[in-house]
DNA sequence: TTCGTATTTTACAATTCCTTAACAAGGTTA
DNA sequence: TAACCTTGTTAAGGAATTGTAAAATACGAA
């Protein structure tokens, strides 16, 4: 899944955390939501889905750890992820909030970076659940193993560089199917970056070495299929 | 769909900004509209149903999150992408865009580049809603797999090049329908492009060529159509 | 930092595809 | 029939796109 396909819930009465948080999570390419208080916790919550809430505990209009609880009886959240915000000296609302249902605790002051790699710790969970399906995908004699960055070509072991397997996996989720350069470029890329004409080509040939000229096809003034 | 039919709604306060980026985005065939603020950008959006409308966060009148708010209300914008313009530093502002209903957003200063190829990326998510137009086409001994630019005849594989794909997927989209030759060249090379008179007759030669004689009919006068 | 690898750019070469030009072959109209 | 119009055919030139090697740059680990 892409970054910005993630969608977290933010929580707290404080308007400058929000703003913080927002921001950091914001730049790390999550797509961010926000709310004031419990009841608009769980407003936002039915109304986009979110793969991850952060709450705070302390909140006027309804608090954290009764959120979660309503949050916890949506059966459409089931898969979502929820955690704490608590002050140092709180430590009792983790112990209640794990009664609760939450799944783990930040907590305050906020250091950015901690944050940023709970967080990110935390959606690798997520990505565990639904992306065990396809961690190891076959066409033909190709193996590619995506949590290892590496593939198997007729049982021969390859290790490829990270753009050139992310290329990789990206033409064999359909293989047969022509990707656009643009396409290309927005999913192996980011369409953030601009890198010259020739980027592309280069890595296609640079697999095309490794793993055999005839598994790329090119379709001229469109784009590069993978073929079994 | 054509470039040329995709509308895009650009809102700035700043007549620098919508010269720039309207001239950019013409540039690459799309039909550009602009407002200066969000009283416009509601008006704009209801009378011409755009399929992207870029705004900007910072206006007079009404801002950017509020007008995207009052677009979302509008129920048929409801498949109209909306991504905000915003200034590096008001990076706050994309959370409370996404809360209002944005899609994405682009950051300030502007690249010309990045701009476009964004632009590409989110229309293409259109292409997927509407696009889902069948990917196989079959008619008679002939099976036409969009996404992949080849053809098989009586089970015989053909990779035609991409004009001639082109043209015969617009004529089997009908069979027996006569296109016109401005139809076909405003489908085929989209009709900014000024080609010669003999170039749609060598293409349908090749396809002639290709496929089979009886397959093309010429309708003198008129324009060409596939039979089966 | 320094080294080694990965990635991108550059600068041509090579290739394919598209278009054109020129003429042929019909067909239509006056 | 002659003049005119549209389409068919061919081959060649040129435009556009891609392939390749090598150099430059960025990146990461030690």
């Amino acid at each position: 899944m892409n970054k910005k396909d993630i969608k977290i819930l933010l929580v707290d009465d404080e308007p400058d955390i929000l703003e913080i948080v927002g921001y950091n999570l914001s730049s790390e390419g999550y797509q961010v939501f926000t709310g004031e208080n419990g009841v608009e916790a769980v407003e936002k919550a039915k109304k986009h889905k979110p793969h991850l809430i952060i709450l705070d505990v302390m909140m006027p209009e309804m608090d954290g750890i009764e959120a979660c609880e309503r949050l916890r009886e949506q059966p459409e959240l089931s898969e979502t992820i929820i955690t704490f915000l608590t002050a140092r000296g709180e430590d009792y609302s983790q112990v209640a909030g794990f009664d609760a249902g939450a799944d783990d605790y930040i907590s305050k002051p906020i250091k950015p970076k901690v944050l940023v790699s709970k967080v990110k710790a935390l959606l690798r969970r997520l990505k565990d659940v639904e992306g065990a399906t396809d961690a190891v995908v076959k066409i033909g004699d190709l193996v590619i193993y995506k949590e290892e960055y590496k593939i198997t070509n007729k049982g021969e072991e390859i290790t490829l560089p990270r753009k050139e397997f992310e290329l990789l996996s990206l033409l064999a989720t359909k293989p047969g199917k022509v990707f656009k350069r643009d396409e290309i470029l927005d999913k192996v890329w980011g369409n953030e970056v601009v890198v010259g004409g020739r980027t592309i080509d280069v890595h296609i040939r640079k697999l095309r070495e490794k793993i055999g000229d005839k598994s790329f096809k090119t379709v001229k003034g469109v784009g590069y299929k993978f073929v079994d």
